[in-house]
DNA sequence: AAATATAGTGAACATCGTTTACATTATAAT
DNA sequence: ATTATAATGTAAACGATGTTCACTATATTT
């Protein structure tokens, strides 16, 4: 792994383009986000950025993929931070790791979960980095089950055939994790996002005002019972 | 309410620009929504545009608004249609009918449910119909809860004060309902939309395929359990 | 019939993404 | 060390955007 001189100077260059499209994103969000303004903050003229992105899209890739790192980071280290709690901790800490870094980095969950462009494709290796992000949470509840720490009230709607079967067949594409696990993991992922957009576009703050978080702590409990965890 | 001949002309215009604006969105998404290209559309120049809307901004406003009443007569046509059943019926209904107007509107509901665009302020008749969409669902909960049709089950997180004193207070402002009420239909809210956006964004359907809408009816079905809807 | 308000056009400005041709500079090869 | 080559950047230009301004044509009112 040797790097030239040079190497380490297109590195830097591309960082720098990311870091400035980000801070323009967070400022005037994704719609003005502008190659020109990109170039003139950086002290250079706009083709000189195509040496680096092939287009404005590709530029947007990079910034959709560094996000999903990011996030997938965020809900790592929660996880690995209880470590030594028990099951439902973690999945409390895993929830609630979701909604901070939400609130940390918004221009970015707004990126990768707001609204889809049409036309515009995501790339594979942004779509890959988004599994690795929900298998944290996947994974999680599958250790949990497996050390008998879920037991769905016994008047939990039972899942439909069809649908598990559908969570079977993911199992043979090599995913991880029963029918029951995967369906759980949707479920909380759905809700976590569900109260998280909500609360970023404003919805929730004319209710709720400084009690958002507070909010957000109850639905995750509602989830444990929901769920079983234990 | 006497009309003259030029206002029901200009009355028919307003609506054309409308309408070809969705047409464009669905064809090319939000973000390239275009003036020149609507008025291409319909024959005039550009500048014409602007004795209709003063500006691009406040067309999208008029579109949020008329997306919000849209969706809002949807939720109360569900609702009346299955005026003669008992309550869980009718939340099933309503709720089912929020993802199904998500699935037949998708450009409208990334339009008033996507990504916040950052500076841009939504108009106060824009959040009054937001909120008439949520009435809808909240008044019925209402109805359910003083007929004595929900009983939430007795491990049921207990909400927590400072929660509970917020939801009071906007009883006072003249929002309808007890707090408990009020926290089901955000909640409600809050699963919905997760559900609805990551299945629009395409992050389900690599998931669950063509059982999108069996996942769904099933998380109803958990809310249901949930809540002690009888 | 004259005065006035409304609707629409055409030209222009600043901005955008992108392409092309060209200059500069750093690395590699001889 | 000099030459060839590849990488990096610039300047000019094209077509597109939202928006403003000056102007014309039309419809309504006086």
């Amino acid at each position: 792994m040797t790097t030239t001189r040079r190497e380490r100077i297109r590195e830097t260059t591309l960082e720098e383009i990311i870091s400035t499209a980000w801070k323009q994103i967070a400022e005037q969000g994704v719609p003005a986000l502008s190659l020109r303004a990109i170039a003139r903050e950086m002290g250079m003229t706009a083709p000189g950025l195509y040496r680096y992105y092939p287009s404005r899209d590709d530029l947007v890739t990079a910034l959709i993929k560094d996000a999903f790192d990011s996030f997938t980071r965020h809900l790592e280290t929660a996880r690995d931070e209880a470590f030594d709690a028990n099951h439902v901790e973690q999945y409390r800490a895993v929830c609630l790791a979701y909604y901070q870094w939400a609130v940390l980095n918004p221009s970015r969950y707004a990126l990768i979960f707001g609204s889809p462009v049409p036309g515009y494709q995501m790339t594979e290796a942004a779509y890959a980095s988004s599994r690795k992000g929900f298998l944290v949470l996947q994974n999680l509840i599958e250790k949990a089950r497996a050390a008998g720490s879920i037991h769905p009230p016994a008047d939990f709607p039972p899942l439909p055939p069809e649908l598990v079967s559908r969570y079977e067949s993911l199992r043979i594409l090599g995913m991880p994790g029963d029918p029951v696990g995967t369906h759980i993991a949707l479920a909380t992922w759905s809700t976590l996002h569900g109260v998280t957009a909500l609360m970023l576009y404003g919805y929730l703050e004319g209710f709720l005002s400084d009690q958002v978080e507070g909010f957000v702590l109850q639905m995750i409990d509602q989830l444990v019972m929901l769920f079983g965890f234990e």
